[in-house]
RNA sequence: GGCCUCGUCGUCUAGCCUGGUCUAGGACAUCGCCCUUUCACGGCGGUAACACGGGUUCGAAUCCCGUCGAGGCUGCCA
């Protein structure tokens, strides 16, 4: 046996890239760097129906933007000739054989079995028959499972333990359409073992199916390698995670703004702990922190407002360049009019304020004219007019001082509110009229973000109210 | 229906293996207070959980059994 970690993740193309696989695929990643092993990536395409290109490039560039790089690249359609030799192996051993029944008459059989309460499975006659399907004849190619004999099938799961199955309950179960045509079970089982894979991780719903791929290992004369099987990522109703919640797609969430480096952490932590309470972990952190005996049992719910806690925390916690620049980048990328050097200058004012960059969107004042109801300018339990008083008084500072200089600004018009009767009633106006909200930051930063003659165009507009 | 897995605050979880230190800890969310021109940030504080029933034991969230509940699989998909 190599003892050498090697594991794999292995995506069919069928879907945009599920934060499910990419869960998996960084806890894979986690336990090869921290064993100084290897990391591969298999794109499983047997089902050319549902395989399609798109969704192998949505694989890779999303894997790739979360910072998953592998080792090795396969993809099961370049590898038809190889489960070709191992199918005709089975098949010439009698190990594995055509059944050509119908699928009206397993069909049948499968009703039969649910209405007498029976386990769903298919005990075929044609067993050792070794038939063929003449032209025009369909059928599939089973593996042939010992039915009579009371084989428990035993394997040791590292995070669940012990977990036995009944052999005879699983039927002759098909394992290829023909032999250029392996159906999973046969493809799963034939790649790791040929490519030394010594551990496998992957999602909870496989649990069920590793008694099969035991006994395609035991008729090809394979070791087992180990397995682990990773709690599910639920719904809030606790079904398996689905469309329909909210996003599922890594690049769903990359559309919305969220960061690389969030998403590893929220997803580091969904269903694994480290030692300690923290709950902030760089890649690097949690690449070290990881042990297999850590993983949890249960499934967990996905939790989006604590994937937008963390989300902000790193907003928070990058540099103010560092930021402005994936700001940037982003807004490009949404179509967001704004330049390079005014985002730079919004950077302290949003930074706090972002829980993802999309948010940005609620900021929309700083690079266009806002629009609002007049009645908004009215501050709490005041006359209107007194709005209109303030604001007159605030243009004529503007006028004079500019807005450059935020702490001489701030300080006149202080001064301007203690002479008429409370900062609300000067600031509230004042930041209506230049954001159009009634919650916004600072208006006095607000306003030398956007600029002395921005400012007084904006005063100037809310003034005209009055008429 | 059959097989398998799981079950601590609303959510993610610590603790469980090696029973007492658990009047069950942390985080998100929520509520309240402080800061304050609004919002955000920040600070402080509160509400909130061992699914249920038996057993073992001086003692059980922790060990055993059962019940209930939830999920996964049950494809010529992966």
């Amino acid at each position: 046996m190599n003892s050498k970690v090697r594991v794999r993740i292995a995506p069919s193309p069928t879907g945009f890239v599920h934060i499910g696989l990419a869960r998996t695929a960084l806890f894979n990643y986690f336990f090869a760097k921290k064993n100084k092993g290897d990391f591969v990536l298999r794109i499983e395409d047997t089902d050319k129906e549902r395989s399609k290109k798109e969704f192998e490039e949505d694989i890779i560039n999303n894997l790739k933007w979360l910072g998953l790089n592998w080792d090795e690249f396969y993809r099961q359609s370049d590898r038809v000739d190889i489960y070709k030799k191992y199918i005709e192996q089975l098949l010439k051993s009698g190990k594995a054989f055509w059944c050509l029944h119908t699928e009206e008459e397993l069909e049948q059989e499968s009703e039969r079995q649910y209405t007498a309460k029976e386990a769903p499975r298919h005990i075929c006659e044609h067993k050792r028959k070794n038939l063929k399907p003449e032209s025009g004849q369909s059928g599939v190619i089973r593996l042939a499972v010992d039915s009579n004999a009371d084989n428990a099938i035993i394997f040791n799961d590292i995070v669940r333990g012990k977990i036995k199955f009944d052999s005879k309950l699983l039927g002759d179960f098909s394992i290829a359409k023909s032999p250029e045509e392996p159906l999973y079970h046969m493809s799963v089982v034939v790649d790791d073992y040929e490519m030394k894979i010594s551990h496998v991780i992957r999602g909870e719903e496989h649990l069920a199916n590793t008694p099969k791929h035991i006994l395609i290992q035991e008729a090809l004369g394979f070791d087992t390698p180990a397995y682990v099987h990773l709690p599910l990522i639920l719904n809030k109703d606790r079904s398996k995670l689905s469309k329909r919640h909210g996003a599922v797609s890594v690049g769903e969430f990359r559309g919305q703004g969220y960061l690389p480096e969030a998403i590893i952490n929220y997803l580091g932590l969904l269903g694994f702990t480290p030692k300690g309470d923290r709950e902030v972990l760089s890649f690097a952190e949690l690449t070290g922190e990881f042990e297999l005996e850590r993983i949890h049992k249960a499934g967990a719910i996905f939790d989006y407002q604590k994937l937008d806690w963390l989300n902000g925390e790193y907003i928070k916690k990058m540099n103010p360049q560092n930021f402005a620049e994936r700001l940037f980048d982003f807004m490009e990328g949404q179509g967001i009019e704004s330049g390079r050097k005014s985002v730079e200058n919004i950077v302290s004012l949003v930074q706090t304020r972002l829980r993802k960059l999309s948010d940005i969107k609620d900021f929309d004042y700083l690079f266009k004219e806002p629009e609002f109801d007049k009645n908004l300018l009215k501050w709490k339990g005041e006359d209107i007019g007194k709005s209109f008083d303030a604001l007159r008084e605030v243009l004529v500072i503007v006028e004079k001082s500019g807005v450059d200089d935020m702490s001489r600004l701030r300080d006149m018009l202080n001064g301007l509110s203690e002479n008429i009767g409370g900062k609300g009633l000067v600031f509230w106006p004042f930041r209506v009229a230049i954001t159009g909200k009634e919650s916004s930051p600072d208006p006095v930063e607000v306003a030398k973000v956007i600029g002395k003659e921005k400012t007084i165009a904006r005063v100037k507009k809310a003034l005209n109210f009055e008429k």
